[in-house]
DNA sequence: TCAAAAGTGTTCGCTATACACCCATGG
DNA sequence: CCATGGGTGTATAGCGAACACTTTTGA
């Protein structure tokens, strides 16, 4: 018999954070799902999660999981839902507290863990372990409420890029086309991209520019209050 | 020495939900605080929750615990933030699910608990135990936000209500002043309220008409998506 | 009859939206 | 030279924001 050091007087459920880790390739949003080695849901394709530890908060433990699965020490992350269905989990009571990060893909390493993990587009998602699917639903949702209020859309992309991509990103995201001309005049009246003047060979026609995110005016503007709207 | 029945191979945090129950008195935000009849922070004022039990979600959790202060069996509950700190509570490691009800005063009992209940403005609210200052400033931020995108405010008023106490509650919750004509034309234009025709005896001046809050369309609009500007 | 609250516009300016033209590049 | 993608503009409609007059009621 295994032992049970941990005693209490009354049950305790455990605790464990789990990851919808968002990349964004150009064309797409995509997730970086894991494959279970173990059971429940062998083979199954899952979030990158685990336990929380008692020294740490979530953001932390969260933290350090993406590290294990990603190699990346920093990232934009954001909690957004607890789910603590008492079957969720058929081996024992556990709650897992969701996380969505945002990571640029080309940044990610292979993880130390040994586990399979792999980017899919989320138009492709297959069927995942426990409640997952309905995670990525929410996860979604959280980000596309989330974006009206900051311009997370940045922490996916590379420090320079062209309005196109902005533009393929926040589509991506929202699930929405946009014209064009519209999204370029609008963000450009939002104030918070800096021009940088160099251009970009694009694999067809005119060159683009390129533009950064200045957080400087987004402070400033966020202090006030501010909204994007689409 | 007390018994400790449960045992386990790796330690468990103790998982409580903690709700901050916002009311509306046709003035202004006010919140519900217990004030706490043991250590650690005793005498001190806090928001009403407690232990997970094994066999419910901590939505469930949450609302018996409203149930047991309020009285009430069904209220706008939602689940907003996890506050995990390692040293949040002196006694051991705690982590809890934090929630945002919304709840008509008058519809409030006296709790089955013992404990000292009180409803405070959100302008005079003492120090609070533990981190739950810092809950409460977050609390009035997730409700802020969800405001953008769901008609929350209904939640707090009577079935009928004026065009003014809806405009108060806005200003409450929001902090902001708006002006009469303009509200009344934006909610109106909005399309989810329902004029009753009625109307009723103000304080001074002219009778106000009463209005009611059209679920109908409002999901239909939903649907499709909508955002209320402010 | 007066003060306070409430119903109901109007005007103006901004911005979301729809839409068009020209330029640069690679094949 | 043409197809494709990119830079930049303009016209219109609708909404947000500022603002005024009238009506009703209790004191």
């Amino acid at each position: 018999m295994e032992e049970l050091k941990y005693h209490y007087k009354y049950p305790h459920p455990s605790v464990t954070t789990d990851s919808v880790i968002f990349g964004f390739d150009g064309v797409g949003l995509n997730v970086l799902l894991v494959r279970r080695g173990i059971e429940p849901y062998q083979g199954c394709w899952a979030f990158p999660g685990g336990f929380l530890q008692m020294d740490e908060t979530v953001e932390e433990g969260a933290a350090r999981e993406l590290q294990e699965e990603t190699g990346l020490r920093q990232a934009y992350m954001n909690q957004f839902h607890v789910y603590s269905d008492p079957q969720r989990d058929p081996r024992e009571r556990v709650i897992t507290v969701a996380f969505y990060a945002l990571v640029r893909i080309s940044e990610v390493k292979g993880g130390d863990d040994a586990a399979e993990a792999c980017w899919f587009p989320i138009t492709e998602v297959p069927r995942l372990a426990f409640d997952h699917d309905r995670i990525l639903r929410d996860a979604l949702q959280a980000l596309q409420r989330n974006i009206h209020f900051e311009p997370v859309g940045f922490e996916l992309l590379p420090a320079k890029f062209t309005m196109a991509q902005l533009q393929h990103l926040y589509e991506a995201i929202l699930g929405v086309q946009f014209d064009r001309r519209n999204f370029y005049n609008k963000m450009l009246r939002l104030g918070i991209l800096t021009s940088l003047g160099e251009r970009v060979a694009s694999q067809k026609g005119k060159d683009a520019y390129l533009y950064s995110f200045n957080p400087d005016n987004y402070v400033a503007m966020k202090r006030k209050g501010f909204r994007l709207e689409f």
